[in-house]
DNA sequence: ACAATACCTCGTGT
DNA sequence: AACACGAGGTATT
């Protein structure tokens, strides 16, 4: 089977790093709910923005491959260098390129691109943005050995989903996004968390005459408007949870103070989560687990209480989900599985999903067409 | 501290 | 075709 052409902004060189498929599996990972923001553009190619910049990602032979997209501002610059007007007009079709051939070298990476690129070796950045956000250094295997020999439920399913770890994302991006998860399906957060970037995140660029843009700041979710237009793009009563959690980072805590977090324990960064509105238990651990190196942090759902008390016997006495519960189940997990228990319950939850939860068809068409 | 309810919307399933 | 149900919860009695 051959690679679709991804789409182009514009001419980048593509670029790969080690990375054996036991560490990563990209369908996995990247279509599993813990980021809305990734899309299969063609097959095995994933696209998405990561960092304020639109990148593809794809793997072949032992490596992961990517590519990322000028801004749409810089190519207007550069046009602009050109003596091409750098008017708003009419999005011109981008030239595509492939990706490489499945096990070859790329001929001289880099060799083409005369860009600006920050003091060091070529896409050394970039290179390193990618081993941060999948967090590379975390050697998977040894942990999966670790949580099966532990646990032969987790043996059981994991043989089948190998390559699931955890992301490590923007705390803010992270935490507005998971708000929008309570009483909901991931195909519509998926809708929502797009309408929401396009209508207050930056454009990037059009890739395929499909727009990208960057998640908001939360400055610009903070507005006294920004409820009644969250309203009007279906994000329901979470319209207000996410402009007032938005509001309290834009004005209290900061986009850095949040950040900061990953350099305080669970518990107090946990606490912290759970004052914003909108925030409980089970968002406060997601934001901890993918987006503030807590791997200790669990986070229950119904699902994952319901497996707890058939495969675990666990908190078989509580009726509902409360805190306490949240925190028994918690500590049993991080009791069973050890200080990266939200890794291996990522794996069972992205097992999970694959076995077929959300209403088949999720995802859908690619907005629009109304008739 | 626990249990019960409302909350926006949108797929599905009767 | 109308209607109930629930989906990776949270805040409020």
């Amino acid at each position: 089977m051959e690679l679709r052409a991804a789409p182009r902004a514009r001419p980048a060189p593509w670029r790969s790093l080690p990375c054996p498929r036991a560490e990563l599996r990209l369908e996995l990972v990247l279509a599993s709910g813990q980021s809305f923001r990734w899309r299969e553009s063609s097959p095995g190619c994933w696209t998405g923005v990561l960092a304020g910049r639109v990148w593809t990602l794809t793997q072949a032979g032992e490596r992961l491959w990517y590519t990322v997209y000028g801004d749409e501002e810089e190519e207007e610059e550069e046009e602009a260098e050109d003596g091409h007007p750098a008017a708003p007009a009419p999005k011109r079709r981008r030239r595509q390129r492939s990706p490489p051939a499945s096990g070859r070298s790329p001929e001289h990476p880099g060799a083409e691109d005369g860009a600006a690129e920050p003091p060091g070796p070529p896409g050394a950045e970039t290179d390193g943005i990618l081993r941060d956000y999948f967090q590379l250094d975390v050697g998977l295997p040894a942990l999966y050995r670790a949580w099966g020999a532990a646990d032969p439920h987790f043996q059981r399913v994991a043989a089948d989903f190998p390559g699931v770890r955890v992301l490590r994302q923007d705390p803010v991006e992270c935490l507005l996004s998971f708000i929008c998860t309570s009483n909901n399906h991931i195909s519509r957060i998926t809708a929502m968390i797009e309408r929401l970037c396009r209508a207050f995140g930056r454009r990037l660029c059009c890739l395929d005459s499909q727009p990208f843009h960057a998640f908001p700041a939360p400055e610009a979710l903070a507005g006294p408007e920004a409820e009644a237009r969250l309203r009007a793009l279906g994000f329901g009563y979470r319209a207000k949870f996410v402009s007032q959690s938005a509001r309290a980072i834009a004005e209290e805590l900061g986009a850095e103070g949040l950040r900061r977090l990953r350099a305080v324990p669970y518990a107090e960064a946990r606490k912290v989560l759970r004052s914003l509105p909108g925030v409980g238990a089970k968002v406060a651990d997601c934001v901890c687990l993918m987006a503030l190196d807590k791997a200790e942090a669990v986070p229950v759902d119904t699902h994952v209480w319901q497996i707890a008390r058939q495969r675990y016997g666990a908190a078989l006495r509580a009726r509902s989900l409360t805190a306490r519960v949240h925190d028994e189940i918690g500590n049993f997990f991080r009791g069973l599985w050890g200080p990266y228990a939200g890794w291996a319950q990522a794996v069972l939850f992205c097992a999970d999903l694959r076995r077929g939860r959300e209403p088949a068809s999720g995802g859908g068409r690619p907005e629009g067409g109304p008739s």
